[in-house]
Order: structure tokens, then C-alpha cells, then sequence
DNA sequence: ACCTGAACACCGTTCAAGT
DNA sequence: ACCTGAACACCGTTCAAGT
């Protein structure tokens, strides 16, 4: 008697929630956030496309946990260095090459506001800042200014890392494209873009992004104005 | 003799890239990211589905295309200020009640890279910039800076965004529930995010958006270290 | 040249039915 | 308690056929 197709292998131990986010995870790093899909990820773990919803609520919240379980290990990796300026730079850099290893890290941290992935962040990110004397009334702003920087690079690294998968192009392909696209500009228009065609083919994105913490850094211990005393 | 459903009025002007563009931008502002479809949209223009993209050529570009339309209207609204400083706040800040007020725009922005809307963005930023002083080797640094702190509070602001329409939360409602929920964290492990559960309720987006402005710019005029002389 | 609208190949999510 | 897998209500995109 012939069957329409092959029956699939059932998995025989139980389905948890950390099996389903470390396939989520291989998922994600192998064929980017398109490739995460229920019907993908139910067949890597051998199972009904339904079962995944008995342990995880929905699309997003595997993504939030795919992320926090991705950033965990990110900042556990950073311990303290020899000064809060340090250990700051550390942290964001360890952030800086892991959402450039996972480009999706990128976008679903920008997805999951108050949650884990953040709150980890802001922790290690604001123990530095404490230690760097920053009173209490501006701590806040001041670890949202890096904060807030760390996500915008990362949320670009996201878009890049998307736009290779899907373009095929890598990256000195895709530079290339934007210094001859920005070379073409209107030079009334556009001088400063323009202006830049250049030094857009030959950056470093590990230097600029360090450059940036540098200058934040910077305005951190900058005096504020207004003070009078 | 009955028609299986009202037959829908066809238009009879020619749909052009700027109809759809502007029919799009309304879909966005009244339903969101979700809201925009070519489903939505073609029954919005009196057109089939497929009539879109004899126009455009896909989703992406055609939500590039709106991302740009509206910051093109958002740039030209800022004129130049008194000082460099004062041109660069008042940019940021019009950039920032747009996105506030169309939080597509944020993450649409983040996927829009060497595009146009990226690049007015970039010409109007490095203006300023130049006019501070800082010389041509550090100004795709600074710029750099600038833009992905605008676009990570942009792509927290988009998410904001999209979960108060998801959620049916408003603003303090949300606030409340992150504040409560940092309350409750384990004070050994999170002594920095806990201590900020308080902050977070009362704090204003907009003046701690220009805050982190401001500490950048102090960034800025603040003289690089190992010069030497 | 421009538009129609059915069709294709997908999605996330639900849920009766099974064990 | 946990899993199955068909079914539902959608998507973006294509394309033969019309005008």
C-alpha cells in the first residue's frame, strides 16, 4: 500500500522551551529572520508545526527569548576591566561583535522593550556608569545616550546583514555601491553626503562604532553648563 | 439577476507612484506597519492588487518611498538656527516628534540605508557639523554618532509605537508596567535596573531624548585625548 | 502602456482529535 | 499533559488576459 510521503521521524523525548529557542537560534543564524518560521522550526525539532504553541505563546516571544538567551551569554562573556571607561567599552564591544555575528539580535532587541534582553543591558551598562561618578539624577539619560547609540548601530548591522542575505551582495560589494551611488549625488544639494563617498568604501565598522563610545564617553565627563556654583 | 458581491468602483485617473505613496503613508499612520497592505491599499486606491506594481516594485521600496516623502517634508521644515549647536538640536528634535508621530518611519528608516532618505538625513546633519569645526578626518565619526543615536531612539519610538496599537496600551500604562515589573527584579542581581523603576515612570522621551543631544555634543567640543601637541 | 484579478506559494495561529 | 496536523485567515508577488 503506498503512503503519499514519507512519514516523518516524531522525536520520542520531550519538547522544552530551551530546545525550541536553541533551534530557533540555529534557525536565525543560518538563514536570518526570514528563515524562522513555525513549519521550519517544528521539522528541525521532528515534530507537529502546533506543538511549539504548548510551550512558547507566539512568534515574538520566541524571538524576545532567542535574544535574551543570545545576549546572556554576550554579557557574561564581559567582565570587568580596569577602569568603568574600560570596562564600558568592553561591554560594547562584545555587543558590537555579537550583533554582527547575529544580525537579527539586532532588530529583536529594538522589539522587546522593557524585557529581559534590555534590562540585562542597562544593568551592565549602568554599574560602570555609576562607578564613573555620573549623579544619580543623570543616570538615566546617560545610559540611554549609550544605550540608545549601542541599538541604532546595531539596528544598522541588522538591516545590513539583511540586505546581504537577500541581495547576495557582502559587504565591499554593498560599500561599493553606496560611494558610487553618493560620488552621483548633486554636489549642490548633497556636498557633505557627497563629500563622503570616499571614506564610506574604506571605514572600519568596529573603529566607527568604538570612535563613537569614545566620543560619548567623552561628553560624559565633559562638564554640564548651567551649573553657575 | 444577482452579482455574487457590489462590484467595486474603478477609478478612472491613472494611479501614479505619488498616489501611491500617499495613500500608503495614510495607511501607515492609520494602522501601522501591519496595516499596510497591497490588499488594503489597491481597495484603498479603487485598483487591483496587481496594478500597484506595474509602479513599484515592491513592498520595500514602496515603504522606502514613504519613509522618504516624510522626511523630505520633515527637513526642509528645519531651517538653520543661530548657532551649529542650536541647527542640530532643533534637527533632532523635528526628527524626533516625526517619528513620534509616525513610528513606521523609525524602523523604516533603520532598513533604508544608502538610500535617500538616509542621505538627506546625513547632508542635513553634516552641515552643522562641518560649521563646528570639526575637521573633514572625524566627521563621518561624528555624524555616525549623531545619526544611529537619532535612529535608536527612532527604533525604540517604532516600538513603542506598534506595541501600544498591539496591546491597546497607552503611553503611562506601559510605563506602569515596566516600572512595575523593574520593581520587582531580584535586587542582588539587577541593583542598577531596579533603582531606575522609578525614573522610568515619570520620565519625559523628549527632553531626555535631547539630553542624550546634548552630552553628545559635549562629545564633540570636547578635545580628543592623546594629541600630544 | 497600463490595469485586472485569479492563482501561487507561502505565512502565524488555532483547535478538534489523538496519546 | 503534551502533541498532531489539517484548517483558517491571511500575506507578497506573478502573470495571462484584457483595454
Amino acid at each position: 500500500m503506498a503512503r503519499k510521503s514519507a512519514a516523518p521521524q516524531r522525536r520520542t523525548d520531550q519538547l522544552s522551551r530551551d530546545t525550541i529557542v536553541a533551534a530557533a537560534i540555529d534557525l536565525l543564524d543560518a538563514s536570518g529572520e526570514d528563515g524562522l518560521t513555525f513549519r521550519a522550526l517544528s521539522e528541525r525539532l521532528s515534530t507537529g508545526a502546533g506543538a511549539i504553541y504548548w510551550h512558547i505563546a507566539n512568534k515574538n516571544e520566541l524571538l524576545t527569548a532567542a535574544c535574551d538567551a543570545l545576549i546572556a551569554r554576550t554579557l557574561t562573556m564581559s567582565a570587568t576591566a580596569a577602569t568603568p571607561e574600560d570596562t564600558i567599552r568592553a561591554l560594547a564591544l562584545n555587543l558590537f561583535d555579537a550583533i554582527d555575528a547575529h544580525p537579527w539580535v539586532g532588530s529583536a532587541l529594538a522589539r522587546a522593550l522593557g524585557q529581559m534582553p534590555m534590562v540585562r543591558i542597562l544593568e551592565s551598562l549602568g554599574r560602570p556608569i555609576r562607578d564613573l561618578g555620573v549623579p544619580a539624577r543623570d543616570q538615566w539619560t546617560t545610559v540611554g545616550a549609550l544605550l540608545n547609540y549601542i541599538l541604532g548601530v546595531g539596528g544598522r548591522n541588522a538591516a545590513n546583514g539583511q540586505l546581504a542575505r537577500t541581495q547576495g551582495l557582502d559587504r565591499s560589494d554593498f560599500l561599493e555601491t553606496v560611494s558610487a551611488a553618493w560620488s552621483g549625488l548633486d554636489p549642490v544639494a548633497f556636498p557633505f553626503a557627497r563629500g563622503l563617498a570616499a571614506q564610506v568604501r574604506t571605514h572600519d565598522d568596529r573603529e566607527d562604532f568604538l570612535a563613537g563610545i569614545d566620543l560619548i564617553l567623552r561628553g560624559i565627563a565633559a562638564p554640564r553648563p548651567r551649573r553657575r556654583g
